[in-house]
Parts: structure tokens; C-alpha cells; sequence
DNA sequence: TTGTATGCGTTATCAT
DNA sequence: ATGATAACGCATACAA
């Protein structure tokens, strides 16, 4: 039994292809009308049949495919599962759906998913545009596509980083950095360790360059000892905060690159039969949902992973109706959140 | 500035447009040769102009989309991210792609998506049934899809849920659920709660059993007044512990119907000036990888996400590669860990 | 070994 | 007010 198509639907009614087409697609703007009679006809066939267009020949026919890309660094950090769902929200109302392509810390699938836009799989992309860096072949391929004005939103910081030329919702850790290191300094700390695990370096240099220009301010030295890069797992946070205490001078306060990571900082001191905040003071970034819910409740600064999203695809829909925007861009607040994490530095 | 076509490659080459598509699709196979010489033109040209071959005709010609869509009941608890991971991994190697659908605890959404499927704007779907149990409409849609043998895998358990004669990857927490129970009770633990929040209650069954057949055969009453039925929030189940607590004579032991939750109700837990294990025992599902990182780490039911995300994704490419294989069906085991959450009742 | 012709299901541009 | 007909870009059976 195969499924009904336009043909079939016009035969039963006893009208064309086109007529089907117009009812289907209720084209009562301008020029076409219909007459009621036919009208039913064609409705009441449709019912019969359980005739629905085919997404695939409308694709080809209108050049779209009511799909869009969404590429995230991480799969297992809770924040970028808060952006996705913003995304989600807004473009499904819009009646588009997520290609939810393999989150690449090595560029290799970035390839393929820009390749698949090349392909028109996708109308537009959605990106936290790691893999950029790691990458001379991703970013000619990038430069390639925004030449074709291929719709493009990136979610990243500002800091540093080179303008693709793309629409972009960013979101820039530099300045809470320095809060945080700010309420850190009056409280005491002057040994402050960074556990620096993230799949891409380039995207942790808004909180880095935040933490070392604080620490200059402060006349502190930066002491390269305690930054300690590591991986983007709890584990990879876990041993280098280890690392962290097994240093001569250790610190009494530390910043972890995200909150996801924290949670693994939060056990290592634990387990080092520490307690924070009385021993060791932690920050985190991003403010994840169970970071509130943590024991101790996490300090962090926070970046609304859900708006992020909301508005890139927001950002992503309106250029998907009208190419000739002018570049867009959009800047997202963050903000230090003091919670229980966080105390007097010991004496 | 076009894309090129078929057409266009041809002209370059100064082929015919099938030619093109031979040896792009490298039709080396059966009948069909091309000359080294004329092979060599076509991949220049195809190399000059930059072709690729447009996704969206070759989904009208071929009849699939190459895309699969994925449906999960609860976006932000960690264990469906490990099923998506693993889903990914899957499906990526074999050329498809995710069209991750808007997870619907409520069926409207559902709705959608047996659509795109109809419309063949997806090839198969993997799925955690929740909603259907929510819905009549949906249940009557699925029964439509698998009469027409539209590819679909459920992750399920087994436990008293139909069996809508699709592939399954089944695992079931109703015996471990049993081990969960006597552990507890051979610690001595006599009032057992149990934070039943979830977005389908449905889909606690297995676990909801298990804990009452367990207390039956111990001979202890079912006080339904300890199990509590909340929102699959943090925050609900923080509010549902904090409600059990209230009760005249409260539990000393609790059962949260998984790791996210349990989260929640670990921090209430200690809000109330209590500790774990000391105080009251708990044990989560999922073995999330927080789970072992929380403090105190958590004692656990486990299952294995992402496995069960990979098992679905080659029972639905198997399936799509032969739609005549009989009903396949997979069972993943789950098991009790016991990590630092569980101890000893108070006397 | 390669080219010709046809159809996939839609939608848009004409005519009628 | 409706119907023919022509693309959209590709893959394949068949002819040459």
C-alpha cells in the first residue's frame, strides 16, 4: 500500500494536480480562488486518502527543508543541553526541526555537518563555533559559506575572538571573571587555582585572561602552576584538582571552568579531607540547573544557557525569512552568583 | 552565484548527466564501467566547480532522508543525554542523522512527529514510548505506523506496558528494584519513601512495583502516604522530600525514581539538618555520571544509556537496511551499585 | 563504455 | 475558477 499522492488526491476529487495544490496550501492570497465546492471536494479526497504533502518533494520544489543544524561543543554539560532547548522552543513553534549534529571537539564532523548545508539538508545553522579553532580547513570552509551568505548564528564569547562575520548572540565570561576574582581577593584568597578543563582552549580565554588580568591588578603573580588544563570530563577535573593540592603552596580558592566540572573539583576536595567553603573556596561558570541544588550550594556566574538559545534561533528565523538583513547581534548579560560555595579564605 | 548542478558537471566534462552520476556514486558495482579517462574528467569538474549532490532530490528520488528522529521524555535529566549520545555515535557512522523532536511529556508534540514520519521527512524513529500512555490518539497513530511497518524502535521497559509489536531495547528496574528493597531491608531500614517524580507516571511502573511487591513480601504495610508523586524538577522533588519529612512518622530510607531527582532530594535531605547516610539512606536510577562524583556519592540502579541508545540505533538501521527481519528485541541488563548514600538504619 | 529518457511529488506559470 | 505543463536535481533501466 503505498502512500497517496497529489495524483491521487486530484483523481478522487475529480479536479487537477494544481487545484489540489492550491487547497492543500490554502492559496486564497492574490490571484488564485477556489470555489467552495471544489474546495470540498478536495478536502473530503484528502480525508478519505490520508493524503499529507511529502516533506521531501517539497524540499526540492521550495529549496527548504524546515531543518536546521545545531552544533554544541559538549553533549555531557548540562549548559549546553539548557541552550539546546532554548533553540528547540523557538524554531519548532516555528515549524523547524533540529538536525542535532555530532557535537565535534575535533573538527573532523564539523566537516560533514558543513557539508551537509552545503547539500541543503538544512536551511541555517546554529553554532558554538569551537572546532573554528582547532582547525585552518573549518575556517576556510567557514569563510566559504558566509561568502554564499549561507544564515549563520554563532553563540560565543567576545572576547578575542575574530568576528566570522556571522550573526551571533555573545556572551563574554571576562567581566564576571572579574567579579569573581574581585570577591575572592576581599576575602582573602591569594592562592587562586584554575582548573582549566575544556575540550577547546580557545573558548575558556574569556574566563582565562579575566582571572590572570585580576590577579595582575591585584600585584599578585601569575603563577602558572595553578592553572592546571585538563580534559572536559568530571574525571579530568577530578585529578587535576588533585594535582592542585599536591602542590607545595596550594591554593584556597578555585575557579573551575564550568559548573559541570565543579562537581568533580567539589568531590576531589572532599576526598582530600577538605570542605568548602571552610578550606577551599569554589566558582563555578554558567550556572547549570543542579548547581543550585549541589552540597554546597554552588557559587558560579551565570549565563542563561535557554535565552542564549532562544535567541540565536530567533536570530536564525529572521534571516531564514529575509537574507538581507544586516549583520545581527545580540548580547546576553552574565552575572556572578553568590551562593554557599564560597568563603573567608583560612587564616 | 548558483549552485552547480548535475548538468552543469556534465557540460564541464563534456559528459552526459548520468555519467556524472556514475562515478560520483561510484557505481563500480554490477554492470555499469567507466573509462579511467572519463572518470578522471568528471571528478575535475566536479573538483573545479565545487559540486556536491543536492540532499534534498536525492531524498525525492531515493525515498529516504537519511535522518531518523528521536524522541525522549525529559530534556534535562542526564541519563536521555547518554541515550542521545549513544544513539548519535550509532546512527552518525552509518551516514544519518538525528532530528532531535521536541520531547513531549505531554502528547501534543508527539502528534508532530508521527508526521514528519508519515511525510517522510524521517527514515525511522527511536523512541521512549512515554506519551503514548497519555494519549488515545497517539496510541491509535503508532498502531497506524506499525501496520504499515514504518521503522520505529522503543526504548522501554518490560514490565506491564503493551507491546506495540515494534523493535524494542527493553530494561526493566523491577528486579533490581527488589535487590534496592532488600538491601535496605537488611540494613534495617522499615519505612522506605519513595520520591515518585516523573513526567509520565507510567514509566515509573517497573520501579513502583518492585517497591511494593518487595514490601509486601516482607510484610510491611504500603503507606502511601511515603510514596509521593511530584514533577520531574529538581525543585519538585526537593518539595516531595521535604513532604515526607513532615510526616508523623517519617522514612528512614528513600527510593527517588532517578539520579536527577535524587539530586533534589540529597539537598533537601541536608536542609533539613540531616545526613546521608547517616540519618537516612538513598538510592537513585540511572547511574548518571554525576552520580559518583555527588557527596556523598550515590548508591544506585543502574543502566547503561548509552548502550541502550547505541542497541536501538543498530536495531533501526538494521531494520531500515531490511524491513522483512521478524520483531527484534534486545534486553539490557540493570544493576545495583552500592556507593556511599546507603547505610545502616538509625536505631 | 556511455548517452537517452523517464519518473519521484511538488509548486508556479501560464492558459483557458 | 480551474487545468496543462514545466521545472526542481537526481538515479536508473535501457538503448546504443
Amino acid at each position: 500500500m503505498k502512500r497517496p499522492t497529489q495524483v491521487d488526491v486530484a483523481r478522487l476529487a475529480g479536479v487537477s494536480r494544481a487545484t489540489v495544490s492550491y487547497v492543500v496550501n490554502d492559496r486564497a492570497d492574490g490571484r488564485v480562488t477556489i470555489s467552495e465546492e471544489t474546495r470540498r471536494r478536495v478536502l473530503d479526497a484528502v480525508a478519505e486518502l490520508d493524503y499529507t504533502p511529502d516533506a521531501r518533494a517539497q524540499a526540492l520544489r521550495s529549496g527548504d527543508t524546515k531543518a536546521v543544524g545545531l552544533i554544541l561543543p559538549d553533549i555531557h554539560n548540562p549548559h549546553f543541553w539548557e541552550v539546546a532547548d532554548g533553540v528547540e522552543q523557538e524554531v519548532s513553534a516555528a515549524g523547524y526541526h533540529i538536525l542535532m549534529s555530532s557535537i565535534p571537539p575535533e573538527n573532523k564532523d564539523a566537516e560533514d555537518i558543513f557539508k551537509d548545508l552545503s547539500h541543503r539538508r538544512i536551511d541555517g545553522l546554529i553554532m558554538v563555533p569551537s572546532f573554528i579553532y582547532q582547525s585552518e580547513e573549518a575556517q576556510k570552509t567557514l569563510a566559504y559559506l558566509v561568502k554564499r551568505r549561507v544564515p549563520i548564528v554563532g553563540i560565543m564569547a567576545d572576547h578575542g575572538e575574530r568576528n566570522f562575520n556571522i550573526d551571533r548572540v555573545v556572551s563574554d565570561y571576562r567581566e564576571t571573571t572579574v567579579d569573581v576574582m574581585n570577591h575572592l581577593l576581599s576575602m582573602g584568597h591569594r592562592r587562586i587555582g584554575f582548573v582549566f578543563g575544556i575540550a577547546i582552549p580557545a573558548l575558556g580565554n574569556d574566563r582565562l585572561s579575566g582571572y590572570q588580568s585580576s590577579l595582575q591588578s591585584a600585584g599578585l603573580p601569575i603563577d602558572s602552576s595553578l592553572i592546571v588544563a585538563c580534559g572536559p570530563d568530571m574525571e579530568d577535573s577530578y585529578q587535576a584538582t588533585k594535582q592542585l593540592f599536591a602542590l607545595p603552596s596550594p591554593p584556597t580558592a578555585i575557579l573551575a571552568i564550568n559548573d559541570f566540572l565543579a562537581i568533580g573539583v567539589l568531590r576531589a576536595i572532599q576526598d582530600l579531607g577538605m570542605n568548602v567553603p571552610g578550606d577551599v573556596s569554589l566558582v563555578g561558570y554558567d550556572d547549570i540547573p543542579m548547581a543550585k541544588y549541589l552540597v554546597p550550594r554552588l557559587s558560579t556566574a551565570s549565563k542563561d544557557g535557554e535565552k542564549m538559545g532562544r535567541e540565536s534561533a530567533k536570530l536564525l528565523l529572521a534571516r531564514l525569512q529575509n537574507p538581507d538583513l544586516p549583520r545581527q547581534e545580540i548580547k546576553l548579560p552574565t552575572r556572578l552568583i553568590l551562593r554557599e560555595s564560597t568563603g573567608l579564605a583560612p587564616s
